[in-house]
DNA sequence: CTGCATGTTAGGTT
DNA sequence: CAACCTAACATGCA
């Protein structure tokens, strides 16, 4: 479920909801849920306010008050949800955690148990390993930053997007969908793009991730923001699981292909894999 | 039964 | 080192 938008979506919702409530118990249901001494998570949470919910790439961070901060990733499938203590415990439900001055609390929810959550300490936030290796946000990314991400690498540009170490935040439905706005072919090779096609491409993720924002994310099998809602934007999808319908721009089918072991969809006319697109020097020595 | 699914990562190999 | 592949994690669905 979970890419930038989705997780974008959770976040603000979080933190309209929760920003100041003060967190009572963690019951933790689930323990392989939490990567962390269950005491030492629980420590760092019980009887702490929430400061603030804010995101970085897919991950979720909530700073508290007694100076931790809790750090979640969604996997594949998890959810936040607020609801009622009265409403009988899911299945799937692995996290509670019980808040002050609300009538709900929250809930950690993962189908396929994918997703982790821990605490650390908020001072040590440069040292944590999981946000060091991340690549940078591409909703604030410059165009010089961009090119530089690139620079001196070869391989597939879907790859490369669905990497967080490069970019941090896209997923397989924001590659693919991106990567059309921008005419660009997944199968394209890096060292073959100029810096104006990957301008190009950095405003269509930009374009495309916001639009997702606005719609309340994607909501292809099971995501949820924190109030139960689905999001809309995968009715905007122009190629994202839609192959064999007719591309949105040209009417050509639209092909599936898998790259990376994921699948990858595109318009096989709009998205022409081209071996001349041009390094910068034989495009400025041709003209 | 088979294949597939919004994600990440460890362990190989090229 | 970078790129690429496979398997693994756990569950449900077509």
């Amino acid at each position: 479920m979970p890419e930038l938008p989705e997780v974008e979506t959770i976040v603000r919702g979080l933190q309209k909801t929760l920003a100041g409530k003060r967190i009572k118990e963690a019951n933790v249901i689930f323990p392989k849920i939490v990567k962390q001494n269950l005491r030492h998570f629980k420590k760092n949470v019980e009887k702490s306010r929430i400061i603030r919910v804010r995101r970085r790439g897919k991950f979720i961070l909530v700073d508290l008050s007694s100076g931790a901060t809790i750090l979640a990733h969604l996997g594949m499938t998890g959810s936040f949800l607020l609801r009622k203590p009265s409403t009988p415990l899911n299945k799937h439900d692995h996290l509670v955690l019980k808040l002050d001055k609300t009538p709900k609390e929250l809930i950690y929810r993962d189908l396929r148990k994918f997703g982790k959550i821990k605490s650390f300490c908020t001072s040590w936030e440069e040292k944590l390993s999981e946000l060091k290796k991340l690549g940078p946000e591409p909703l604030n990314i410059s165009p010089s930053d961009f090119v530089n991400l690139f620079r001196r690498r070869k391989g597939k540009i879907k790859s490369a997007l669905l990497n967080q170490q490069i970019l941090a935040g896209l997923g397989n439905i924001y590659a693919d969908e991106s990567l059309f706005e921008a005419k660009i072919h997944p199968l394209q090779k890096i060292d073959k793009l100029n810096p104006e096609a990957l301008e190009t491409l950095r405003q269509a993720i930009q374009k495309v991730l916001k639009k997702a924002i606005k719609a309340g994310g994607s909501s292809i099998e099971n995501y949820y923001n924190v109030n139960g809602e689905i999001g809309s934007f995968q009715l905007q999808h122009k190629v994202y699981g839609r192959e064999g319908q007719l591309c949105k721009r040209c009417k050509t089918k639209i092909k599936k292909i898998k790259i990376s072991q994921r699948s990858s969809y595109f318009c096989p006319r709009c998205q022409v894999l081209s071996h001349y697109n041009i390094n910068t020097k034989a495009f400025l020595h041709s003209t």
